[in-house]
DNA sequence: AATGTTTTCTAAACCGGTAAAGTCCCAATC
DNA sequence: GATTGGGACTTTACCGGTTTAGAAAACATT
């Protein structure tokens, strides 16, 4: 990869056009004292009639700031391209880079091994002056990665996860515990939850929040089936939750995301169950997808762009020494619509 | 932003540990001839041994190569959420760059001057190597930029609207024809399309397509709506398309993406109409959504994956300098479900 | 007027690599 | 035996900024 020339504008030409040395175009761009207003004038003049404006390169290379973030998504691509969330997600982190002139890398990877290497990679080569990690396994090889390089990090995910980095997280538990007691208040005894990958951390969090509820609940049946996260198998589970005999088969269904949902009422439809008469279903995350069905879909129904903002905004607090901790943001909130309601 | 310490280690260090000059360990680690397989190997021993790998961004700014591609995406933030084509496509971008060792630089921006803006702002400041443009309009102001410059880009649209650049675009033309000439092979006489961005080169030429298609055909009805590709309008467009009496609303309903095919399947459904018996829906894109639906969409599908790394491949050739033109990828084909029949 | 203090600005040393030019040594050629 | 020609490295000059250690000038103090 070889750049064409294209007569460059460097800082010497802005200096030569000003007369005044480098050093104080430097020193006038980065809004440092030691320069009267006349000369810091006379250079931000020079500049604009340049069009200059500072070598980001250069300018990390000198060992000030990094003007980019990484992220790494560790999803099967295939997946992702339907997942509404992360879109979502990164729009929100982004509102706020763009807001500190800041860019985003992205990058997809195979396995969490792989990430960790890429993120040292990126931070040893200086590409990046910190990462937002997300999707939290047991015995992440990230946190180690990220502690021992030092590198500024934000964990998106719960503290139990995330080993002591600077996590922002949802309440999933409480989210699901929710979501279970909403359904049996409307009657249903028969609950079941179409999960996430069982791989990651969250999903285990909301596996356990769902037996504690049914258990204390005293629901009459509760399945728990973990997927992909792909529509694909969102439909396959749900079909094989609906199979049994009527009098056996769940009255409600939880998914983890929407996707899975809007699989799970066409699921439904093919198998000729009216949704909410015959089964109620209940999806997560809550894209515009939920609206865009019939019957529209209650959801678990969280600020995703919002949370991918204040990700951003925790980083930018580690970046500059700050603001470590665990910062939860608000909990998914219920969002009742068309298909849920009582059981026949 | 600023930097931790965190002990670097450099090609000095390496070149010290290895007994040679900075110099040989930068031939080695380039694959220069120029060192004999013995140094080569003592140079990568001791790299392995410190852990050490290349600073990116002073090999950037020492003038060879960039290893960062960039992207910018104009939309408003909400609907890209729910776009799958974007993440499909950045997917298969991704694949490709991977294969090079490079990264994608991803920012969201509100206008295509800001995206010209950006694009000047990252190439003067050697932050991209080559970069990817979408969503091309009339007379857009980023050919002049990517000219001016010589910005290494590769335009993803067709060379009517890429102003010469090199272009990666799919033939909108003939799968728009094809689309109507399906539906009225199935005997629909009043076809509808709900189209996507007015503003976007694309949309029109589908737009004429459509025109042209449906005159050749003569077609007793052929209605275009405008929508701003969101779910919300596509069941805007197809409520106000179906309200009017049987006898004079359209049968069939060909959609810009699958999002809005997904928001028209609602609309019907919520309508009382039958899919495909009153109404037939043809979707765009193809993501997996078309196929969890109930009934599953037809749709003009196409491999956005691949069309993605075909970019990036494309891309590729034209930093190394050759590969200029126009490459066309496959058409969409036409990917019958249980969305479209005849008319009753 | 001589002596501090600031303020304003410059020169030069980095940052961590790449690349072109230069040095050295040894085998081949005339 | 002097010349040529490589191969194997090293030297050195950048790349385009930042930053620190001064120097020069302006101002204040005694």
């Amino acid at each position: 990869m070889t750049a064409q020339p294209a007569s460059r504008v460097t800082i010497k030409d802005v200096a030569a056009r000003a007369g005044v040395s480098k050093g104080a175009v430097s020193l006038a761009f980065n809004h440092k004292p030691g320069l009267s207003e006349a000369t810091r004038d006379r250079i931000f003049r020079a500049a604009r009639e340049l069009g200059w404006a500072p070598n980001l390169t250069a300018r990390t290379l000198a060992g000030s700031r990094v003007d980019v973030v990484g992220l790494a998504i560790c999803r099967p691509a295939r997946m992702l391209g339907l997942e509404p969330f992360y879109m979502e997600f990164v729009s929100g982190v982004e509102s706020v880079l763009t807001e500190h002139s800041c860019s985003l890398l992205l990058r997809l990877v195979r396995t969490v091994e792989e990430e960790a290497g890429l993120q040292e990679t990126w931070w040893r080569g200086r590409q990046i002056g910190g990462s937002i990690l997300v999707d939290f396994r047991a015995d992440d090889p990230r946190v180690a990665v990220a502690r021992r390089l030092g590198i500024p990090v934000v964990a998106v995910g719960h503290p139990s996860l995330t080993g002591g980095l600077t996590s922002v997280w949802t309440d999933d538990a409480t989210a699901v515990t929710e979501a279970v007691r909403y359904l049996a208040a409307l009657g249903h005894r028969r609950v079941a939850r179409v999960g996430g990958a069982a791989a990651l951390g969250h999903t285990s969090i909301r596996t356990a929040a769902f037996d504690e509820a049914a258990g204390a609940l005293a629901l009459a049946g509760a399945w728990q089936v973990a997927t992909d996260f792909s529509g694909d198998a969102g439909a396959r589970a749900t079909r094989s939750l609906l199979t049994a005999a009527a009098a056996d088969r769940p009255t409600a269904i939880v998914y983890d995301n929407d996707i899975m949902a809007v699989a799970g009422l066409a699921v439904a439809a093919e198998m000729g169950l009216r949704v909410p008469e015959d089964v109620s279903l209940l999806a997560w995350d809550d894209s515009q997808l939920c609206r865009l069905t019939h019957p529209t879909l209650s959801a678990m129904s969280h600020d995703v762009h919002g949370f991918g903002a204040e990700v951003a905004r925790t980083l930018f607090g580690v970046i500059m020494g700050d603001g470590a901790g665990s910062h939860p943001v608000p909990t998914p909130v219920l969002t009742p619509r068309g298909s849920t309601a009582p059981p026949r």
